[in-house]
DNA sequence: ATTGAAACCTAACGTAT
DNA sequence: ATACGTTAGGTTTCAAT
């Protein structure tokens, strides 16, 4: 027996989906392009039409698949000035800080770590103005924060995944 | 006259498209739903199907839209160990450090960063024993690396972007 | 019980005018 | 912007394993 088909917890208490080779090649495929027809899918990865129709309605509403997006050339549709910030913050104020932060625009998006700071927030401007004005103003005021360190993105590549 | 119709340069000399109001709509649409189909997309921005169609080829073409893909939740596919790598390499050697981070399963997102480090790494791994390979092993052999710092990521939410 | 194959009508695609 | 032939969606049925 594989240890592939077992159901698992996460470290959160979350269920961790029960994804069979079937599924994964059927998201491997979503990954590439996330407007393949469902026909072309369930040809891809040799099933039928209707069981790869169900399996995709499945992983989308047990929350394994949250959706579907394009994806943009930041350069191109004007955000040419993106930098990771990173945040210290006090003690327990991680809920309020992070509802803070998704209600201020170009914030891309917000991690909680641990290391040498605490939260780390992807920012994306359309210029270095709107940036100082993102990181000194809006994040210096939320209540919480202690302190920021800015580091400017110059250029920026997607990994390979899972593969 | 607007300003949002200017033709602009980035920062690398790469063109920012010219976007206007109907185009960025359509975006707007597009990231909401990757799956819309062009009918519904043409009338809630409100022209013609033919006119959405051609703009969102213009889109996809001229590199604005660079895909389609779905979403996941990293915990329910299996990816329940994420962390930020900080690496500080040597001078000159961004190009090729990439090359190599590019290959290593598990890396998710890559980016050449100013600061008290210089590449950022996003990486998402099933377990914390793969996190700790990929990091101590595979990121420690790279020619030009001279050393990394992990932040682990212990929760993350989206940002609201342009909004 | 789950899957594959076929059929069905409706909706969307892609292109041409 | 309309129209047109083709393809896909979404659902149902049935046989098979």
């Amino acid at each position: 027996m594989s240890t592939d088909d077992l159901p698992l917890r996460g470290p959160a208490g979350q269920s961790v989906a029960h994804l069979d080779e079937t599924d994964k090649a059927i998201i491997a495929e979503l990954l590439r392009d996330g407007r393949l027809s469902v026909r072309a899918i369930a040809e891809r990865v040799h099933v039928s039409r209707a069981n790869a129709y169900a399996r995709i309605n499945r992983m989308t509403s047990d929350g394994t698949i949250t959706g579907f997006t394009a994806r943009l050339d930041p350069q191109r549709v004007g955000l040419t000035a993106s930098a990771y910030v990173m945040l210290s913050i006090e003690q327990n104020t991680w809920r309020t800080v992070a509802q803070h932060l998704r209600k201020i625009p170009y914030v891309d998006h917000i991690a909680l770590v641990g290391g040498d700071f605490d939260v780390l927030v992807l920012v994306r401007t359309p210029d270095n103005a709107a940036l100082r004005h993102v990181v000194l103003e809006r994040f210096h005021e939320i209540p919480g924060v202690r302190g920021t360190r800015t580091s400017l993105v110059f250029e920026e590549t997607a990994g390979r995944g899972m593969g």
